[in-house]
RNA sequence: GGCGGGAUGGUGGAAUUGGUAGACACAGAGGCCUUAAAAGCCUCUGAUCCGCAAGGAUCGUGUGGGUUCGAGUCCCACUCCCGCCA
């Protein structure tokens, strides 16, 4: 296939009939059916979701799109199956919910506004516009009037209603914290701006770290929550997006015990798993930013420690070679009364635990490794159960198991679990400590300092502080024009008519927060306003949410498997908490698909190898890209996408196409091949039914589908006029999920009208279904030597008979002692001899 | 290093509960139709070997072991790839 397009049209019209018992075929045009029906439905309303509704409720999501201007085939991979499935259960009889709506607020906006001069705004609604264009164009089911865009303010003013219900709360709060700052640009990077350590824009200019003060949601206060919960998504989520939030939130039980600076007294509280190994603890090391470094360092260890924090900035800590420098400085341990040297080190994380730990080279990889880099004692404390304590000097790598105390004062011969527990206990009777719980998981930094995102809705009074802006009078709108130039703080800062403004409480001139929000609010809670998009009170009404949550099945990417659907978990919980819904998860079952490759490569703007969604409407049809992505692998896995492998779902549509216009109201007067194909046909219903329950794997469901129009096309002349109505219908129903535009148009061939998806599903007859006979494989000594046709059920004795007196058998069996038979009924026989 | 997922023809993949490995498709080869091409339709297509042929044999699911009448599937060890965490 070279040419595609309204040319395409012309070669087929040449072909001619085939049979002159049969109506004349018709070419497969995809222009002209996908045209015709896309404009047919474009007022229609057949996916609207009912509010009330005797049918089961089935909520179907995928996850929103940011507009970036052009759908890829990424996308409609995405929709393409969360389509079939509301389709299907459509077809089934639920009341299906089945939304769309933008991710629209975000810096790509801000950057194309520079480039082009175009607003933010402006640039953002186009794209909408065009991206919506394109989703008619596949004809996915949405119920469009219920479309969100995150950026309108109807939307983002329930962004700041939740952020001061949070504040109320103290949930959401403000303090100083470190974040990625670029010299170049002279601003605020976000994490996904720092590329490897260094600022996206300007390459090789390392990104610093500067404290600012900073809005944060406090998203630890539900972390032993996020992580109790994930109990109840066991069955409904990857495995593999649990475990990688259980990583993410990253609990671990142990202690923080305080050393003291010998020096001054000052406490230095360290967090440790391991306190059973601290007599063995031969350092105490701090993290670079450690806030007592401040009275600790000279000024030359200061600015050692800040090119530290520095040159990790955004690197993965296990990559970064361990460095540290000594103080000077010396802390006691509380339990030896021991004096050991204070380090300062690069990989300990102020982020994590106390941002000071102890280190126990003997028993601790991690400060093996830098104990040994520096020279700094190594001390077993810790000995196997069945075993005897490590030798040092010589010692090659840390013991890392529990085991039993020794040379550990009073506590020695305890065993470690004990241990912990006792000298934790011991630490808070003693006023030096206590039993902890520390996770990696850090409250939720959402302040950015960029135009294009929610205002965060507080007021700085210079009498009165942060002062809530009042429910009343939210929106806080953001402006419509400002001027970006990408570079200094937030552009609303030049603002005057924004940040100017007099104080709620106390009237007095005061200055408007300039920051806005993290676009990762918006996405989530986006579900939840699709059930109710107009409401002006609430957010939405929590009876609507009580009707449509939880969602049903949420569909999207791996790669949002902890960012988003922790931030999405978070907000469920917290607006439960607020009364507003009763669920505390927001979807049941979860599914991510995998990604698509274009011919082997990864697929990005700057390779140059997206494949638009409008291209591949356009010359191979909305109905063949869906199909492709379903078919050319399991739904979960990454596709790779083949312009010859499309073609061929191109030229399965059109033996599907020509076969139903040539048979349509046709059928021969006997119908010799009638059982085998309708037994065919309720296979594929039953196989595809199967599949729709369970495990989506619509790849082998379109090859089922497949199967059955080779077998039709053998055996076309056998198909009685009876038997042919039913195959083809059932087929155009089969069909409908996955080729919308060709079951339509089947459906109107075959002479009814109305929408193809208002008709149910269609049932399969577990008779029709049955094979007639059993095909026997006969083994011997397990390997395959025959095949016999029986017919079901045939009792095991007269199985063995059969299979023994069969001429490929016989000759294998001669002058051999048959030790044992293996009878499975209906699949197989295995004679094993000697 | 830990945890999770994976490795099947030239390619994407199928084999759902331990029971016929390679469904379906792509690519390739041949044929029919055609003045010709395209499209369409039909046949062949894991490797090696035996045979004029029909047909048959052996090998074969990353590597090495094991369990079993029987292993792509279960167990042990290993190699490589992907993801998350360190």
């Amino acid at each position: 296939m070279r040419r595609y397009g309204t040319s395409l049209a012309c070669y087929h019209r040449k072909s001619a009939p085939k049979k002159c018992s049969t109506m004349p075929e018709k070419p497969y045009d995809h222009n002209q059916i996908e045209l015709k029906w896309h404009d047919r439905w474009q007022n229609a309303d057949f996916y609207k979701a009912e509010e009330k509704s005797s049918k089961p409720k089935f909520y179907v999501l995928e996850m929103l799109p940011y507009p970036s201007g052009t759908l890829h085939i990424g996308h409609i991979r995405n929709y393409s199956i969360g389509d079939a499935l509301a389709r299907y259960k459509w077809m089934r009889g639920f009341n299906v919910l089945h939304p769309m709506g933008w991710d629209a607020f975000g810096l790509p906006a801000e950057n194309a506004a520079i480039a082009n001069k175009t607003p933010p705004r402006d640039w953002t609604l186009q794209n909408i516009a065009a991206m919506k264009k394109t989703h008619r164009r596949f004809a996915f089911s949405y119920d469009w009037d219920r479309e969100v865009s995150t950026c309108e303010p109807e939307y983002y003013r329930w962004n700041q209603w939740f952020f001061l219900k949070m504040l109320e709360r103290g949930l959401a709060y403000r303090k100083k914290a470190l974040v990625n700052w670029c010299p170049e640009c002279a601003t605020v990077l976000a994490n996904e701006q720092v590329v490897e350590g260094c600022c996206w824009r300007h390459e090789t200019t390392p990104v610093e770290q500067r404290a600012l003060e900073q809005w944060f949601l406090k998203i630890t206060d539900y972390a032993d929550q996020l992580l109790d919960d994930m109990a109840s998504l066991e069955d409904g989520w990857p495995e593999r997006v649990l475990t990688m939030q259980r990583n993410w939130i990253g609990r671990s039980e142990g202690a923080e015990i305080d050393f003291h600076h010998a020096a001054s007294g000052q406490a230095i509280r360290v967090f440790t798993t391991r306190v059973d190994t601290i007599y063995g603890a031969t350092c105490v090391i701090l993290a670079p930013e450690h806030p007592l470094n401040e009275t600790l360092l000279d000024e030359a260890a200061k600015a050692r420690a800040k090119a530290m924090v520095d040159a990790r900035a955004n690197r993965d800590p296990g990559d970064i070679d361990k460095e540290g420098f000594f103080t000077g400085q010396f802390a006691i341990n509380p339990y030896s009364g021991e004096q050991v040297p204070i380090w300062v080190a690069n990989f300990v994380l102020m982020g994590y635990g106390t941002g000071a730990i102890m280190a126990v080279p003997a028993h601790d990889e991690r400060d093996f490794e830098f104990c040994r880099k520096y020279s700094i004692a190594v001390r077993p404390v810790i000995r196997p159960a069945d075993g005897p304590l490590a030798v040092e000097p010589g010692l090659k790598e840390a013991f890392l198991d529990y085991g039993i105390l020794e040379n550990s004062g009073p506590w020695s011969g305890l065993a470690s679990a004990d241990a912990r527990r006792r000298m934790a206990a011991y630490a808070a009777e003693r006023g030096f400590g206590k039993a902890a719980i520390t996770f990696r998981i850090k409250d939720w930094g959402i302040s950015r300092q960029r135009y294009w995102g929610t205002p965060i809705p507080v007021i700085h009074c210079p009498a009165c502080g942060v002062v809530p802006v009042p429910e009343d009078r939210l929106p806080v709108v953001l402006p419509d024009h400002a001027s970006l130039t990408g570079t200094g703080r937030s552009p609303l800062e030049n603002l005057p008519e924004f940040v100017n403004v007099a104080c709620p409480r106390c009237g007095a001139a005061a200055r408007r927060e300039t920051d806005t929000m993290d676009t990762f609010i918006d996405s989530s809670w986006y579900f939840y306003r699709y059930c109710d998009p107009h409401n002006d009170k609430l957010p939405f009404d929590p009876a609507k949410i009580a009707y449509w949550f939880e969602i049903d099945q949420y569909i999207g990417g791996v790669e949002h498997a902890i960012l988003h659907l922790i931030y999405s978990r978070f907000f469920t919980k917290m607006m439960r908490d607020i009364g507003l819904i009763q669920n505390s998860e927001p979807a049941r079952r979860l599914f991510t698909q995998g990604m698509v490759i274009a011919e082997g490569a990864k697929m990005s703007k700057s390779k140059g190898n997206v494949v638009g969604a409008d291209l591949l409407a356009d010359q191979l049809g909305a109905d063949t890209a869906r199909m492709f992505v379903l078919f050319a692998a399991p739904p979960e896995k990454e596709v790779d996408w083949r312009r010859e492998g499309a073609e061929g779902i191109y030229r399965f549509l059109g033996r599907v196409y020509r076969f139903t216009t040539r048979n349509a109201g046709l059928g021969a007067a006997q119908g010799a091949a009638d059982r085998k194909v309708l037994r065919k046909l309720h296979q594929t219903i039953r196989k595809i039914t199967e599949d729709f329950e369970t495990r989506w794997h619509f790849n082998t469901c379109i090859a089922s589908i497949m199967e059955l129009v080779n077998l039709l096309y053998a055996e076309e002349a056998g198909i009685s006029a009876v038997a042919m109505p039913e195959i083809l219908e059932k087929m155009a129903l089969m069909l409908a999920p996955f080729a919308p535009y060709l079951a339509q148009e089947m459906w109107e061939e075959l002479g009814h009208d109305g929408p193809i998806f208002r008709q149910s599903w269609p049932a399969f007859d577990p008779e029709l279904a049955k094979e007639e006979e059993a095909e026997v494989v006969v083994q011997v000594n397990g390997k395959l030597r025959s095949r016999i046709n029986v017919p079901f059920g045939m009792p095991r004795d007269e199985l063995i008979a059969r299979a023994t007196a069969d001429g490929k058998i016989k000759p294998c069996l001669d002058g051999k002692q048959i030790v044992k038979t293996v009878v499975v009924p209906d699949k197989l026989v295995n004679i094993v001899v000697k």
